[in-house]
DNA sequence: GTCTATACATCGATAGAC
DNA sequence: GTCTATCGATGTATAGAC
C-alpha cells in the first residue's frame, strides 16, 4: 500500500505513547524522561525527536490517547434504557476507569505538567467526553446548569477520593449510584415546584 | 531573653516558608528551587541549608505549615449553634480557603511531590482537620463512615471543581450548602428506618 | 531513521573560607 | 551564618555522521 509507511510511523508512536503511560504508573506524568522512554521502547533519547518534536507534543499525544482510552471504554458498555440508570451506569464506569488508571485520570483532569496545554485537536477530544456526560444528564431530567455541576463535582470528587485515600478499593465509588440520585432526585423536585 | 536567638531563628523560618507560598503561587509547588528561594529571601542557595536539611525538609515545613494556617483560619470563624448549619459553615469555609490558596490545598490534600511523605508530627495536624470535621459531622448527626465518606467527597470535589474550572469564582462553591444538605437528609432519614 | 557526541540549563547538595 | 566554588546528576534539545 501506499501509506504503509504512514502507518508503520503511526504505530511506532502508538507504541511509544504506550509505553510511556507504563513509565508514567510507576513515576508519575511528570517522571516521565525522553532518556527513559527511548530505553524502554528500545532506542536513544535524541531518536524521539524523530517522532515528537518536543516533550510537550509527547504530553499532548498521551493527553490525546489518554481521552480516547477513555471514550472507547465508554463505548464498549451497554447502558440501560431507562434514563437515570444509564447515567449513574456511565458515571460508575468513568469513575472506575479513572480509578484504575490513576496517571491517565491526572493527566486529563488535573494538568500536573507546568505550562503545557493539549493542542485545541486533542481539547476537541476531552470535550466531547464532557459532551456525552451532558447528553445523559439531560436524558435523565436534569436541565440546569448548576445541577449539572453538581454531578461533576460529586462524580470527580468520588473518584479522587478513591484514587487518594483507597487505591484499589471501591470505599468510595461505591457511594457515587446514591449521591447522584440525591442530587438527580431533588432536581427533578426542584424544576416541579417552580 | 535566653531564647532570642532561637525566636529569631524561628522568626527567619517562617519568614522563608511565607515566601515559598509566594513563590509557589507562580510556578506551582513543584516549581519551587532553593536557588529562587534563597534569592527571593535575599540570600544565596546553600544558605538555605542551615535552616532546612534538604528540600524535603522544606516541604515538610511547608506543609506543617499549610495545616496551621487552614487551623486558624477555621479557628477564626464564630460557627452557628445549630450543628447543621455549623458543619455547611465549615466545610464552606474550607473550601473557599481551598479554593483561594490553590498551592496550599494541593500540597496538604493532593500529594504533587513524588517521594515526598510529611513528618509524624507535620501529619498529625492534617489529621486534626479531619477530626474537626467529623466532630462536626457527628453533632450534625452523621454517624455512619459512609456518610462521612460522602461529605468529604463532596466537599473536596467542589473544592477541586472550582479551582480547575472557575478560579477566583463561586459557580462550583455556592453549590456546597445543598449539596451537604441533600447527603444530611438523606443520611437522616436512614437512620430513621434502620 | 538511528546513532554518538555535545551543548546548555537547572537542580540539590557539599566543602571550605571568612 | 553566609558566602564562593564546585560536584554530580538529570533533563531537553541540537548537530552531524552513518
Amino acid at each position: 500500500m501506499a501509506d504503509s509507511v504512514a502507518k508503520r510511523r503511526e504505530e511506532k508512536i502508538a507504541g511509544i505513547v504506550a509505553c510511556a503511560w507504563t513509565l508514567a504508573q510507576e513515576d508519575g506524568i511528570a517522571g516521565v524522561s525522553l532518556h527513559g522512554l527511548a530505553r524502554a521502547v528500545g532506542m536513544r533519547q535524541p531518536s524521539l525527536y524523530v517522532y515528537f518534536d518536543s516533550k510537550h507534543a509527547l504530553y499532548d499525544a498521551m493527553f490525546a490517547d489518554g481521552n480516547r482510552q477513555l471514550l472507547e471504554h465508554l463505548d464498549a458498555v451497554t447502558f440501560s434504557p431507562e434514563p437515570r440508570e444509564a447515567l449513574k451506569q456511565w458515571l460508575h464506569t468513568f469513575a472506575a476507569f479513572g480509578s484504575e488508571n490513576t496517571e491517565l485520570y491526572q493527566l486529563l483532569f488535573h494538568r500536573p505538567i507546568p505550562g503545557f496545554t493539549p493542542s485545541p485537536e486533542s481539547y476537541a477530544l476531552a470535550e466531547k467526553v464532557l459532551g456525552d456526560a451532558y447528553t445523559l444528564m439531560r436524558a435523565a431530567g436534569l436541565t440546569e446548569q448548576g445541577d449539572m455541576d453538581c454531578i461533576v463535582a460529586i462524580t470527580a470528587g468520588v473518584t479522587d477520593a478513591q484514587i487518594s485515600n483507597d487505591p484499589g478499593g471501591d470505599r468510595w465509588l461505591r457511594h457515587l449510584n446514591r449521591l447522584v440520585d440525591l442530587l438527580a432526585d431533588d432536581a427533578i423536585a426542584r424544576g416541579r415546584t417552580q
